[in-house]
DNA sequence: GACAGCATGTAATGAGTTACATGATTAA
DNA sequence: TTAATCATGTAACTCATTACATGCTGTC
């Protein structure tokens, strides 16, 4: 009944690609859609339901073994829903850090907890790239089986690593200049106008 | 009674600065902290409530003429509260990109669809690179209020301004890319492997 | 025989948004 | 005097997460 969300519209473009039981689908959500728009493994459950109800999609019951599975179809009105949606203007990216926010009120704090959270900022981008890294080996060996999607794989991945290189960039940088600051709350020497060079 | 969220030491933060009305807190959420931890503007009146049941902060009610406003301010409860939420390990970042969607799942529509998606977060990625220069411009003019905290503006300010450039960057880079593929689901010779360079 | 992975389900809650209304003030 | 901004409030909703439970399957 109720109106498609993003996330329904983000599960039609699984669908549209190929049948997937929930389980794959949530599992392919983390992998993939995971890193430009997350979502909990509970919810890929609830939308694929409201999907069959709204008739963009089937849910067929097969089996392994003595244990049941759903696998779940696009109809050709989910594949218009898709085509229709993809036409549309896009939200605004949202971008929520907490860190960021920590570094932001760093003054109600200490200059070492500032630098653990820059450090923790640091890292946290590193495991992203080593994971992209092997995603990108994993393609080149030849195991990916989205062979005719690469293109577009390449686009949205080729952003998950510039993004992630330049949180690791700003990392390393801001962890440098805090250094140069006497505390948390007194820079010293340090002139804040040339961290922020702009272009004209 | 419930336990703080990151939105509340959010807050808690903007108060440990100085004194806000409701309204004054909801616009900084807007202006400043909004980059990297989006709310909205309802959402602050609820919290600074919150805030105040929980004693981390007291209200006053004061008046512009005959217009009523509200003024939170932080309680020393607030101030430790802030300080040890400072200390603890951050929640990952996350990014929504319904454009970055859109990209992925190109195929369903047409290239000239395609192409808008990523002029579209061209554009957006160019007026937020807009009002950070003006941002950043209006503090040069010594209009700006919170020059003790400078230090701390500069470096979410800085992430800020590479994360819209790196933005703007890979969407030219994207949009001279699908000006060499045939169709949305045919890069014609077009190597992806280029597009990834993974250093090693 | 144990354990990781497959394949769901139920229940409860919460965090946040959207839409809308209202009335006062200030600047053009 | 009109419009923008100030300064809230109410109501409804929904999207999403968390926590947990269950039972099967393949592999070491």
């Amino acid at each position: 009944m109720a109106s498609l969300t993003s996330t329904s519209h983000a599960l039609l473009g699984l669908l549209a690609i190929r049948s997937w039981s929930t389980y794959e689908l949530a599992k392919q959500v983390e992998r993939s859609l995971g890193w430009f728009w997350p979502r909990a493994e509970r919810k890929v459950y609830d939308e694929a339901k409201r999907l069959v109800d709204g008739g963009f999609a089937r849910s067929a019951d097969e089996s392994t073994g003595a244990r049941p599975r759903t696998v779940y179809h696009i109809t050709p009105k989910g594949r218009r829903a898709l085509t229709t949606w993809l036409r549309e203007p896009s939200a605004p990216p949202k971008l929520e850090s907490e860190a960021l926010v920590r570094v932001f009120f760093a003054d109600s704090a200490t200059l070492e907890d500032l630098r653990r959270t820059i450090d923790e900022i640091a890292d946290a981008a590193r495991s992203q790239l080593e994971q992209l890294r092997a995603l990108v080996e994993s393609v080149d060996d030849q195991q990916y089986p989205f062979s005719d999607r690469l293109h577009l794989n390449a686009l949205s991945l080729r952003f998950q690593l510039d993004h992630q290189r330049m949180t690791l960039g700003w990392a390393e940088w801001a962890g440098e200049q805090v250094t140069q600051w006497r505390d948390v709350d007194d820079p010293g020497e340090w002139v804040w106008r040339d961290a922020l060079p702009i272009a004209h």
